[in-house]
DNA sequence: ATGAAAGCGCTAACAA
DNA sequence: TTGTTAGCGCTTTCAT
């Protein structure tokens, strides 16, 4: 493997000094422009790439970005993933990537954090998930820029962009209160871009205004595998009156509980109905189609980039919790809401 | 923001030189233990983290891999990413993702393999998707280990981590042959972890073996987006006689037939068979459940980065290009497979 | 407008 | 076993 083409090559061959090459390739305007010419005719002629790594030793910077996600949340947000990686493109970033849980470390974040500080990233973009708090106190105790998605959050050195889950909580809920239903069922994904408390809240909030109680055994949590979800939702109809709505945290325990209900002849919106969350492919795959909560996944990961380079270029950030809107996307599988 | 702790803080906390230090964070075996565990204390006392940026620039080395996909083939591999990050977590390499398509680039892969060469990434994993080839030949100009998913290939610097997708093809179509049945749909995704065309290629091969011709107007190729493929495969239906089989090339396209059959009042498994690719989740959401060609995701990715390490160490490479096993899952799509 | 030189934090000969 | 020193490839003052 011959060695690359450096600063050096390229300063030799348009014989200049090699500050000048590092003045063209850095967009200096103080340049002549017959020298900057030459320059860039040389660096053509060698194919030079500057060295990122040799870059960021010298500046103390990386452009480098990294995202730390459970794995897990994965499938459900390969559109943010998109707006983070287009966005990061454009502001000339990189991501690292960083994945927790399945492998059976001890402190999976712990750990990831360690490796992050260690790659000298600039910022990091975390995941809402269960122990966020412990990774945000890890960030902060870096002094690494964080952005946080899908938890209203903020410090000195931390942006977040979520959705107003509480409010979807309460609107959905109040919705069926003002028409008199109150058998509503709360089912809690293991994990997501939405806080789930927060959402659980919002239900709570809205049964409390109304005069009523949103007890406790009105929420199921379930697992993270289909088969097993709906499973557990078998079991549920069997051994428990059937509600009235079901509100349900992400769009794929939906469409489980759904399939449980047609085998268990229960009809759907007429006797039962169901809302889900994030309004994702599993929502149009459904039958009957899926009312669902649109988040605008693609969005959200856009904004986490550029507010982390926001923080970086110490930019005005004139909100440091975004709050992103949702909508209700109506289908079939509600007909009152 | 303090400035971080170097090599020299710690030298000069432990009184000893800063390649004592190195040596210690290298794990070499020559460093006293007394001096080892001063220079560990100090480490951990200051809270330590080595700069990889700067190890990186003094050994040529940035022990980072770049993961570049497309962003539509996301959904499908989560988890490989999974499969990916585990791996490249248990050797102790960085992954970098780099996502194609989308962005209205004039030439993404050619944009985003320039910035893998800028990062000195020390080496790419690929996506098998339209435009591989032009990433080969780049990765190859730039003498970047390359390890492609997806499709067979070898040389020099690339190993390839695939499944034969043309004896699916072959086995899968046979099996109907056999049996008298030759009536064979062929729905296309758009692209996949699996090279479509080789699987063609195998439903052919297995059609001559029989004496007959698979028609070119058995084939169809369809829209990544679940609605619009329905709707395709629902006009199909209309204006064609019902096929005995379908072979689809991911399980979302094969949902998406079922579907529409239901609504045409095509009996599955009786009327029409279908089989699915990827045994994704969808391939269990699916009503009847889907049978599917499983495919060890995980592991594909687990292999590639394995692959890639091994030729960066210069390691024995028995085989470079690893065909993985795959194994059909007989669910209620089918009878006669 | 350009060049010389110091330094970013680390590794790896080479010496001691 | 430990220390000294020369890079790695670039940016960035400071001179000129």
């Amino acid at each position: 493997m011959k060695k690359k083409t450096t600063i050096y090559d390229v300063a030799e061959e348009a014989d200049v000094s090699l500050a000048t090459v590092s003045r063209v390739i850095n967009g200096s305007n103080v340049v002549k422009k017959a020298t900057r010419d030459r320059v860039l005719e040389a660096i053509k002629r060698l194919d030079f790439k500057p060295n990122q790594v040799a870059r960021g030793l010298a500046t103390s910077k990386s452009t480098t970005i990294a995202v730390v996600f459970p794995q897990s949340i994965f499938a459900r947000v390969k559109d943010m993933i998109g707006g983070i990686g287009d966005t990061g493109r454009t502001l000339d970033y990189s991501l690292t990537m960083y994945t927790t849980d399945e492998l059976g470390d001890s402190n999976p974040l712990e750990d990831v954090i360690e490796r992050v500080v260690k790659s000298r990233a600039d910022g990091v973009i975390l995941f809402n998930s269960q122990d966020i708090e412990k990774g945000l106190q890890l960030t902060k105790q870096y002094n690494l820029p964080t952005a946080v998605i899908g938890q209203k959050t903020s410090d000195d050195n931390v942006c977040s962009v979520y959705v107003d889950a509480k409010a979807i909580g309460y609107e959905l809920t109040k919705k069926y209160l003002d028409q008199g239903i109150d058998d509503i069922l709360f089912v809690k994904a293991r994990q997501n871009l939405i806080d789930l408390n927060s959402l659980h809240e919002g239900i709570k909030a809205a049964f409390v205004e109304a005069g009523k109680t949103f007890e406790d055994d009105r929420v199921i949590t379930t697992s993270n595998e289909f088969e097993q979800a709906h499973n557990d939702f078998a079991k549920y109809l069997d051994s428990h009156k059937t509600p009235r709505v079901v509100i349900a945290g992400y769009d794929k325990e939906a469409v489980a509980f759904v399939q449980a209900c047609d085998e268990k002849g229960v009809k759907i919106p007429d006797d039962l109905e169901i809302i889900g969350m994030v309004d994702s492919t599993y929502a149009i795959i459904s039958r009957p189609k899926l009312t669902s909560v649109h988040l605008p996944i693609y969005d959200m990961g856009a904004v986490a980039v550029r507010m982390i380079t926001k923080m970086l270029n110490e930019e005005e950030i004139d909100e440091r919790a975004v709050c992103m809107k949702h909508t209700v996307v109506k289908r079939d599988s509600t007909k009152l809401l």
